[in-house]
DNA sequence: ATAATGAATTTTGTATACAAAATACAAAAT
DNA sequence: ATTTTGTATTTTGTATACAAAATTCATTAT
């Protein structure tokens, strides 16, 4: 049994970061019903502060209280995940260009470092480690780029992408042989403090996952993802594009 | 299976939205304190459902939560209004551009009436009602573009700001005179189902007035500068300014 | 007069109790 | 073998109790 304690962090806040984690890390997964007394009995607190805990997640969306019958982990739709998409979209993208501008020298250094393993050009196989490195990559450009509100939106979304791994596995919409091109490529911009790149690359990234999101909703592509153009094409590929590179 | 009485509203519910209603009616104003026990008492309800209530909307940012001292209604400074203000701006763009591409014949009537004691061309001197229709405005905006996930983040920015009435009376950052012809043609260009058009009106309107704000607090700084500030304090403000999110 | 001290009072954070509702399960009916 | 009904068990929503912390306010000291 976890005994938390009462000292200076209130027992509801202490809560809702473990819940939060273990949704994470999939321990809860989405559809799961909250168990209240089993779960305060773990955490070795009453039921009053882990409600105030699922209140809380309730309003961040990870959370849904049906009444009368329990909180449980969200599921979310696919047309939900668009949606979620879309925001991410422009709100990364905003984080992306604030980024751009406020980045540091050390956090360039350590920004470089992202996808390490998966620079050599060789397929990709290790799923999960480079699901990990991506929503890391993006948890480190909303670190940089946004603060509080902007901040605490998009974290909760990185949480909700990366917990829904129906689409595909991890919780990744693309293969990383697809994405990973992009992603270094936002790494570059971003290093090169270049504002309008890092953002239109950004979306552009979103704008790729959200219409392969659309084209699995509309049942156009089989289980197995495709590949995508060399981000060199990306103009004349997309000429409908409303920031072309 | 269907559920029928799946929606029944517990206590906390009705507490939100009242306590929610008292936040945008100003009854309850930034920096007050909210009396547990008395609000309690005035609702009929004892604490614990008050508590959920408020839990929730500390984290729609409309309460803020001080350990061992109480809820008080969310005070926001001239800086924490830009960044809302630049959210707004991205998330308002993407609202108008899914609504005029999603309106309803009759949500178009609904639309054209949408400030017609205005229209006169003469001096708006009631800053009230005039605010009043602004609010309802960006409300029907987000209403007809905007689903849950952009929808409850948008009616929480639009309640924060017209209840953050410092800048200048009812809320508003610019005067009507300024506003009106922005609001008219983002309007004309929802009615017209211009969804580029409509999108980058909306944006301009709030770059319009997030330069306001922004003039607002360099005034403001400059005058703190000629009081001869310490550098030090100066320095550390600069920042904040520049990185608001 | 202002500051410091320290009871008295209020408020907060949390546990617990309990009725009402939901769920699980067993027995009876189709 | 299902479906239905009835009952026991669990869970939820909410009130209440209470210790610990914060606040108030009168009193004493500087």
């Amino acid at each position: 049994m976890i005994n938390l304690g009462a000292k200076h962090e209130n027992l509801d806040q202490k809560a809702y970061s473990i819940i939060k984690k273990m949704i994470v890390d999939r321990k809860l997964l989405p559809g799961d019903k909250i168990p209240q007394v089993k779960l305060a009995h773990d955490l070795g607190i009453s039921r009053t502060p882990l409600i105030s805990a699922l209140k809380y997640l309730e309003n961040e969306k990870l959370v849904e209280a049906k009444p009368r019958r329990g909180f449980y982990v969200r599921l979310f739709t696919k047309q939900e995940m668009v949606s979620i998409f879309e925001l991410r979209e422009v709100l990364e993208g905003l984080a992306a260009r604030r980024a751009a501008a406020h980045i540091t020298d050390s956090q360039i250094e350590e920004l470089n470092r992202f996808f390490d393993p998966f620079k050599s050009g060789h397929k990709i196989t290790d799923l999960k480690t480079y699901a990990r490195e991506d929503r890391l990559f993006h948890n480190f450009v909303t670190d940089v780029g946004a603060k509080e509100f902007l901040k605490s939106i998009l974290q909760t979304f990185n949480i909700i992408t990366f917990s829904y791994q129906v689409i595909s596995s991890e919780g990744l919409v693309r293969s990383p042989d697809e994405t990973i091109h992009e992603h270094l490529a936002i790494v570059e911009a971003l290093c090169r403090r270049d504002a309008d790149r890092s953002e239109k690359l950004m979306r552009y990234h979103f704008k790729q996952s959200i219409a392969r999101l659309k084209k699995e909703i509309a049942g156009e592509i089989s289980e197995t993802v495709g590949q995508s153009k060399p981000l060199s094409e990306i103009d004349s590929q997309h000429p409908s594009m409303e920031h072309p590179l």
